[in-house]
DNA sequence: CCGATTAATGTACGCGCGTACATTTTCTCA
DNA sequence: TGAGAAAATGTACGCGCGTACATTAATCGG
């Protein structure tokens, strides 16, 4: 096929592969004489001859954790995030390739680069299990470039990146104090991811000394479930007076609170503050509407994109974060 | 590096190669020679060589719509999609290529399979344009195999996977009716999407004769903005007595309906009846939650993998939609 | 124990490109 | 106008695998 593009231009297949593979320096002449010879045959250069000549794959792979039937984490968040890794690549011209993590077992993420699948990997959710910290330093010592997102792992600060949960935290905190909501409470997800820990810690932070250690805690997984499932737990610390508002460390959890509470009379913004965390979709769906903490995880999945595409070699700062106020946390 | 292993193996490089591609022949005294020698010298088997060799990409593409900043549709719909497909994908070995369309700029899909960076594509969200449905039909003619979802295009249903959608809005109709509010108006989406006029068609199926003619439309987009900017228009229907209920093709246009409604005095399920279409995580964040109808993307888009895959030539038939009932739609 | 099958392995080459190096053409400047 | 430098093109080969075909080893029947 090549072969016959350059007969018909009059060149060599080497003058061809110049032609596509942007120009060396082919005179503007024979340029075009290619092109329109190529531009007749129906001639495209074959990407996988490509990537294997030049011993790149073009692909940016991006880890998706498993996820079953019931979403465990939030749509909202992984799709987001895809949206900035897109954006990244199409401007820097490689493709994505998704891989679902299966269920338990392990990445093996080294060897997608050993099989030349990607050049660059992005781990979205990465299981905070020693096993997979291992296989992440010995990837980092490998010099693969790749990069997760909104963890933290000892020895990886350079392939991490996160908003700056401490901070948004913070705010909603102080925002409910503000307010006028003096005993805030905390709703807490599982303690072995790091942001959770940065989320409470952003909460105490904004806490007068006097409360930084009294203040009520409620365990929770993320899911709108489990904060349904806290609204009994909650709705007696209202009643104690132990607490007048919640943050909690996601808009899921606070919505599934929200909704507890309304079926116990307990109306948000009326008879308690609550914050959530993400400003997701659903931040606005719910009556009353979900003062929450904006991440931006779109930009997250941009600079994580371009730090597996080296693009970026400095883990930029936390990216920050917003208040986004409604009326779940507004007295009145 | 495969020649170092079938020396460490003593064997010739072929014999390593057929150890990897799944034996042929190989005795089993030598396969795991060479297993073991590979082992040692950490070979993995270049997929990109292999790639380049089978004339095979083992890449299954999926073409997303190019998403602003405002998602314009549901992040909820595609991510499903993206799920089942995924599921696919991963049982028939193949991976998962990633393709935002850019905002008005044609697919060119054809190319994609030029370049070998694709075996089979999975169209969301085509557009419904002239241009586009020249390109699927060019597609088809030159034996590609893809596949497209909740579409109708005229010599393409060969191509099209989608659920049933008429059989979902008489669902909710016919719910509404049976839950005495007799005279539900439609909340339409965009004309020019074919599954907005099935949603409509399976809406009058469900009305009584006297009614299939002289019923209420209203004309939103499918975001949740449209539906609120129509709350004025649906109080005065409910005022007029012209409608005592609302079937929206989708559940965004119908939480935003709920919600300008709510501002007006009027409570969904109390003042009036509501059903949403999709099923979305945000019909069970509303208040009151909102009755949908559950059309199953997750096997929609696994549906559509399957075909492009070419595992399912036959096109499947519509996929079964169900009904799912909420507080919205409850008289009381 | 030997020829005829059949199983197992080896040899050789192509897949479609990029690119180092050699060669030819064009340009520069005296 | 011609030597030398620079630009443009051609030649040759490798990237790492799969596989058709040739070759050798194992098996079997008599």
């Amino acid at each position: 096929m090549r072969k016959l593009v350059a007969e018909m231009a009059g060149v060599s297949e080497a003058t061809v592969s110049r032609v596509f593979s942007g120009s060396d320096t082919v005179k503007e002449n024979t340029r075009s004489k290619v092109l329109k010879a190529a531009q007749e045959l129906g001639y495209v250069p074959n990407e996988l001859a490509r990537q294997l000549a030049r011993k790149k794959s073009g692909n940016l792979g991006v880890i998706l954790p498993y996820v079953p039937k019931a979403r465990l984490f939030s749509t909202y968040y992984f799709y987001e995030m895809l949206g900035g890794i897109s954006e990244a690549a199409q401007e820097h011209g490689v493709n994505l390739l998704l891989l679902h993590r299966k269920p338990d077992e392990n990445g093996n993420y080294e060897l997608l680069f050993r099989q030349q699948k990607v050049d660059g990997l992005i781990v979205l959710g990465a299981r905070e299990v020693t096993e997979e910290r291992e296989e992440l330093l010995q990837m980092d010592a490998e010099g693969r470039p790749f990069a997760f997102v909104n963890q933290r792992m000892d020895g990886l600060e350079h392939r991490a990146v996160e908003a700056d949960h401490r901070r948004g935290s913070f705010l909603a905190c102080a925002h409910l104090l503000e307010q006028g909501w003096d005993k805030p409470a905390f709703v807490k997800g599982p303690g072995d991811f790091s942001n959770t820990l940065d989320r409470l810690e952003g909460f105490r932070d904004a806490l007068p000394d006097e409360l930084k250690t009294s203040h009520a805690e409620l365990q929770g997984n993320y899911s709108r479930t489990s904060g349904l499932a806290l609204a009994e737990e909650a709705a007696s610390l209202l009643r104690s007076g132990i607490a007048d508002a919640f943050a909690a460390a996601n808009d899921r959890m606070a919505i599934g609170l929200l909704q507890g509470l309304k079926q116990r009379g307990f109306e948000a913004g009326q008879d308690y503050g609550l914050t959530g965390f993400d400003d997701s979709d659903g931040a606005r769906l719910t009556d009353p509407a979900l003062t929450s903490i904006a991440a931006s995880f779109f930009e997250t999945g941009r600079e994580a994109a371009l730090i597996a595409l080296k693009v970026n070699s400095t883990p930029a700062a936390k990216l920050p974060v917003q208040l986004v106020v409604r009326e779940s946390s507004l007295r009145g």
